[in-house]
DNA sequence: GCCAACGTTGGC
DNA sequence: GCCAACGTTGGC
């Protein structure tokens, strides 16, 4: 079992659109980084636990818990023209980028902000303070523990 | 294979 | 809207 951090920019897709999929299930698509599709590809399993990380809005920070309930197949917007995430290179025997299905696990009732964790000494050495712009990135389990506490506390 | 130019991410 | 960090592209 691991844990990840996935970043979304709540106004495309929120813990709330994820809590009210249907299905059941949302598919985390449009992942267009490599290191972010190795990770995704490689790495992420069926029951691994996500921590919900809204970026690009007005208070930055972890919403909320989600788990894989599928691991990697091939992104079906790479094939799609009308997409904003097709890529005319990548073809269904070639795929280049890669997606999972997660669903909704709980939503903290209050954002664990980007500046309060950056204030957490245990959390310096987080992926997330580390290096910016990857939008798929390892926790370790005493970084998730530490988050899942903050959040209980507030 | 190098590296300059350019594009994107994402916090502020 | 700015800009730092970093990824990608493309000429050579």
């Amino acid at each position: 079992m691991n844990y990840w951090l996935f970043k979304s920019e709540p106004d495309e897709y929120s813990l709330d659109d994820l809590a009210n999929e249907k299905q059941g299930f949302g598919v985390w698509d449009g992942i267009r980084n490599y290191q972010a599709r190795n990770i995704l590809r490689d790495q992420v399993s069926v029951n691994d636990k996500v921590l919900f990380y809204y970026s690009s809005c007005k208070i930055p920070g972890v919403a909320g818990i989600a788990q894989v309930v599928k691991s990697a197949y091939p992104d079906p917007a790479q094939f799609d023209p009308s997409s904003k995430y097709y890529d005319s290179k990548a073809t269904p025997e070639k795929p280049r980028w890669f997606c999972v299905d997660v669903k909704f696990v709980k939503k903290f009732d209050q954002v664990v902000t980007l500046k309060s964790l950056k204030m957490q000494q245990p959390l310096s050495e987080m992926t997330l303070l580390k290096q910016g712009r990857l939008s798929v990135q390892p926790v370790t389990e005493s970084e998730w523990h530490y988050i899942v506490t903050l959040a209980k506390a507030q």
